[in-house]
DNA sequence: GAAGCCAATGCCATACAAAGAAAAAGAAAT
DNA sequence: ATTTCTTTTTCTTTGTATGGCATTGGCTTC
């Protein structure tokens, strides 16, 4: 098994690799992580937040209803209710994607 | 002629007889007006606001978005310059969310 | 020492609401 | 009818509570 491989298949990633890859504050990810539902990162035995693509995903799409379309936060939150099957439905179509940033994002990690 | 037919013709509405209508307050009215383009009453010469029944549909729909499903007053201006069908589409909306992370991705790319 | 945690506080824009003035609309008296 | 008084409706401007983070501080872990 190459070494690569292992890396992609990485599962989790910290704050801070998801506010680079976002270009989001980690301070507003925590407050979105108390706000919404559907943001739900694991925790390992230190506190520390662990974020699946799922959660990475959420947080995307958070940002893109209150940044780009507008919404407050709990006109998110209603949306999001409202329609939990849509969500669903772009999960497998963005996993490719997801799998590429990821590929993307160890390159950066490499750089430094 | 029947008398209600009078009042069904009737052209102008004030502030407070939309107030009512609509179950809103004057001031937020007022507020609206100023906030977004598709509320333009004509005035009278004290300036007074007389409004139609098309302003009374665009005050109902600002109230829908804002009160309703929860867009911030810039949001809701948003869209209501946008074609609303795309915004409801969700295949469509599918398509923006990967394009987003896509140039997030690549924006991620070129940042380094 | 860099990155994470939480809690508390600060801060600035948003989204109205209240204040105060002016005028229109009724009612009463002349 | 018209003057006077009162009440209601409207106006604009200013005030303010809340929302949505950002920052700071103190601590822990890697």
């Amino acid at each position: 098994m190459p070494y690569k491989e292992k890396e992609i298949e990485k599962l989790y990633y910290t704050i801070g690799e998801v506010a680079a890859m976002l270009k989001l504050n980690a301070s507003q990810i925590r407050f979105w992580d108390k706000q919404f539902e559907i943001i739900k990162p694991h925790k390992n035995k230190n506190g520390n937040r662990l974020f699946t693509t799922k959660d990475i995903e959420a947080i995307a799409k958070v940002n893109e209803l209150i940044n780009e379309k507008g919404f407050t936060i709990q006109g998110a939150r209603q949306y999001l209710e409202q329609s939990p099957e849509m969500f669903d439905d772009k999960r497998e179509q963005a996993i490719a994607y997801l799998r590429l940033l990821k590929e993307k994002l160890l390159g950066l990690k490499d750089a430094k």
